[in-house]
DNA sequence: ATGTGGTATAGATCACCTCTATATCATTAT
DNA sequence: ATAATGATATAGAGGTGATCTATACCACAT
């Protein structure tokens, strides 16, 4: 059959017009080329070249090869320079799953980071709650997402990213609340700030409730940490919120913790894809970075 | 290096999704193709499949070379095409030199045939005198020439076609002439029918009439074969032609060949090529052609 | 458990590409 | 003429890497 290595060999010394510069430029010897345009000859049964008495010359025939095989190549040529673009990160898109909490609080500050270092790759977004989620990377819609843990899946490849520790913090109208140790029923009955329903935190910190036989109606019911916790410094109750938000407005005495008799389970926020499925370069490159900045600390 | 075979395994694997069926299609083991795959990856640097459990799938960057090579490929299948075609004589293009005349009485009728076998080939035809056609030859201007014999070129290679035998002719009005052998002066001095100034035939003539130092000045001088003849019929005077043109004319009685005493030596009409160019597909068909046409008697 | 349908790995083999050496040929220089 | 130069072609040896066989391994379905 014919050897796609020949039509190498070919371009070449059609450039040349000379098999020994062939030759050299292909780093083999001249009979080597010799030899591999005479198999080609002899398989297409048509002579490609003339040999004149100083180099050869493309027949007809050889012309008209030489037209398709020239445009082949700088296509095969393009296609390594795509590549070669794709591996040095200078282009390529990432499809990222993600609930609307995760993508602002998570997601965003390390996406910039990672945007204006490459610039030329695309970012997807796809917001929704984790089974959605789950089901879009199962589905090859996405390549990766950021899910609340627990989540067990024999598809999928789950690693916890962060451990998110909750609390209830309040202002300092109920700031003598934070001198002792409160049971559940006690913080049920506080007029409480939550996130939204169906929210992850919400259903995290009804089940909490749920445990011990006790449901609650929030009085303040927030899509936004920051609004949680400017409601509750304003003394309208007590929020439920991730303590890492809130570091500093502890510090500063602007909010308060409440002990609880019954800890808080930390949650964890999980990165996912699929087990069968080998990232592409930039999301490989997108975790790495992820990995990293996360390690350091949120 | 890069293999360009590899292309080939990689774009039937792409195809079939699946190591084993590609392997088939090439007939090559299904370990072959994992062996080369895994190369190809190597030498890029990048992942070009995702090994599932049931065959696999091209990554982000595999697709994006898939495309390259899928147009590339596509190329060079047109390249076989096109080149198959020419093969076939179903396209192609020939080049071919000759002066008016035996453009027209010797090629033409020939021509004829070989179009209707071969309608795709193209035909350039230019006309020239022999020491100008030969120049275009030895430029690769045209692919191959008849010229008037004799001719001789190191660059060339020059085979004899056929013999012109030429003759003096006149019509009944001369019809005693020709029944006793002239001399040069005699035919000399007649009322002379030639071919126009400056083409073979009329050179040709001058020049055996010089041999004996006599200068001849015609009283017609034409540029067409056909009216010499008529000419000569209508009794004008001596038309010098090719017999063979003259044939039945001769036969029956409209026209009267003049015996000579110095007979005229026949012409050759040679055919050449480019020593060192092979002909191209078509054209060495068609010289085939004219080869075996001629021998067969013109 | 077992069968099915796929890919990966190990090690042996062999085809064929590449090499060296030399022939041949045309052109150019001496 | 003769030699030198610059090409391609040919012959025969050799080596390398693609290919093969055999087998492991893995996921999934029965």
């Amino acid at each position: 059959m014919f050897n796609l290595e020949w039509y190498r060999i070919f371009w070449q010394t059609a450039r040349h017009r000379n098999l020994t510069k062939a030759a050299g430029e292909l780093h083999i010897t001249q009979p080597s080329v010799s030899y591999a345009i005479k198999q080609m000859e002899e398989a297409l049964g048509l002579r490609l070249f003339h040999r004149l008495s100083k180099g050869v010359e493309l027949t007809e025939e050889g012309r008209a090869l030489f037209e398709y095989v020239d445009q082949s190549f700088s296509m095969l040529d393009s296609a390594q320079k795509h590549l070669e673009s794709l591996k040095q990160l200078n282009e390529g898109e990432i499809r990222i799953g993600a609930s609307d909490y995760l993508i602002k609080h998570l997601l965003l500050p390390q996406l910039n980071t990672f945007h204006s270092t490459y610039p030329g790759i695309r970012i997807r977004l796809s917001h929704g709650k984790t089974p959605d989620i789950t089901k879009r990377l199962k589905d090859g819609e996405i390549d990766c997402a950021f899910v609340h843990m627990p989540l067990h899946d024999p598809l999928l490849n789950i690693q916890t990213l962060v451990v998110l520790e909750d609390c209830f913090v309040v202002g300092e109208a109920y700031q003598e609340l934070a001198s002792r140790s409160l049971t559940m029923r006690e913080v049920s009955e506080l007029p409480l700030i939550l996130f939204s329903q169906g929210s992850s935190t919400r259903v995290f910190v009804e089940q909490w409730f749920a445990a011990k036989g006790l449901s609650v109606t929030p009085d303040i019911e927030l899509g936004s940490i920051e609004l949680l916790a400017e409601f509750a410094r304003l003394g309208y109750g007590a929020a439920f919120v991730s303590r890492s938000f809130v570091q500093e407005d502890l510090h500063s005495g602007k909010l308060y913790e409440l002990k609880l008799d019954d800890p808080l389970l930390p949650r964890s926020i999980g990165f996912a894809v699929r087990r069968d499925r080998k990232l592409s370069v930039a999301a490989e490159q997108f975790v790495q970075m992820i990995g990293a900045r996360l390690s350091e600390g949120l």
